[in-house]
DNA sequence: ATCCGTAAGATACGGACCGTATCTTGTTGG
DNA sequence: CCAACAAGATACGGTCCGTATCTTACGGAT
């Protein structure tokens, strides 16, 4: 912590070092409180060394909350639309816990008023997963024939993704339960409704 | 604004010239900039005269947007689900407009930290629209017939509230199209699955 | 009509943090 | 081995915080 030392730290060793303390401090104090001041002490520097990599705290703890994430490349194939979707939520859920409630909604108001900050906030956060969910979950299932393109509005699509996410802004916590209501009572069954097998 | 006069004001007419004071320096610098000094200053009063009222720019923001909130006792009778869900969602949308995409993440942002405060959001801002839905969507739906009572679970009852919200939250804006999209491809459908004939 | 309690309004304060400029000094690539 | 570059330290004016202190208008009670 209180870098004494005569050694100066560069490059990625000392990016690494910096989003530790960010995330240190995150985990400490909360995003509402986390200042530039706070993590440049605690990393052992300065503040204008955290000014060269970042403009403001959203970009500095959305790198650090990005870096923390687990970006898998797919999930597992477990058999059935249903086994999918639970699959994926809980990813979503793992990544979700990462960022924590309040600072999630901080990043998304802060974002809401810069579309530059909006796009990597997408980028980083909604899109991989959207992405994930229609290669090996939706095309899983229209291969094996549970369903049909045709009847995957834009909105159905985004529909298991959306429910979350709303749960959690506005709760925090994600149980078991609440994401079984979310597939069995709304997802399947409007699927079922346009003509799904499932 | 610069109250320079003899005359003091006090109860509700100094709450009220606050109370707007507050929301002009909302729409002018918007929620994340929203300060106590500003809002002094406009309100031609001081600092110590709004701590006596609110202990947080959030309490104070809350208190304003709640006086400015339409909160009707009932909705005009549609003579169909569909339409009953259609005007609450519309009466939502006029009502999230008025305190917009990122004040609305802020303050949420902030309430997620601390109990009581949202406990007052959760009462301002959430249960009121749930209360309308039960009584003058659902309540009117099952008398006409198109649904019985058991079929609705927990989840589906806040299900049009909740897309809403998450799309509002996501997005910041609410389309006709939107709102449509929400009740034929989700909602209606979900419904008509556990045998609603709507 | 007057008195008194209450709250308005003004001012000032230490403190936190901002965002930037300046300077020194390791480190590293050529 | 040197020059360029970035790390790191320091300091600055500025904004806003949250609170304490003081004076003074108002409004209700006698």
């Amino acid at each position: 912590m209180g870098r004494r030392t005569v050694s100066r730290r560069r490059g990625e060793e000392l990016e690494q070092a910096i989003l530790d303390a960010v995330w240190d401090e995150f985990q400490e104090v909360g995003f509402l409180r986390l200042t530039f001041e706070g993590v440049a002490k605690r990393a052992g520097t300065s503040k204008p060394v955290l000014y060269r990599r970042w403009s403001s705290r959203v970009e500095m703890m959305m790198a650090c909350a990005v870096s923390r994430m687990p970006r898998p490349d797919s999930i597992p194939d477990t058999g059935s639309l249903r086994g999918d979707i639970v699959a994926l939520l809980t990813l979503m859920r793992s990544r979700l816990r990462i960022i924590g409630q309040t600072a999630m909604l901080a990043l998304l108001a802060e974002a809401s008023n810069d579309p530059e900050l909006r796009q990597k906030f997408f980028r980083a956060v909604v899109n991989h997963l959207l992405d994930l969910l229609d290669m090996a979950v939706w095309g899983r299932a229209i291969d094996r024939g549970e369903i049909r393109g045709e009847q995957l509005t834009e909105r159905l699509r985004r529909l298991p993704i959306d429910l979350v996410r709303n749960e959690f802004l506005l709760f925090g916590d994600l149980t078991d339960e609440v994401v079984a209501s979310i597939v069995d009572e709304v997802v399947l069954p409007a699927l079922r409704d346009r003509g799904a097998s499932v």
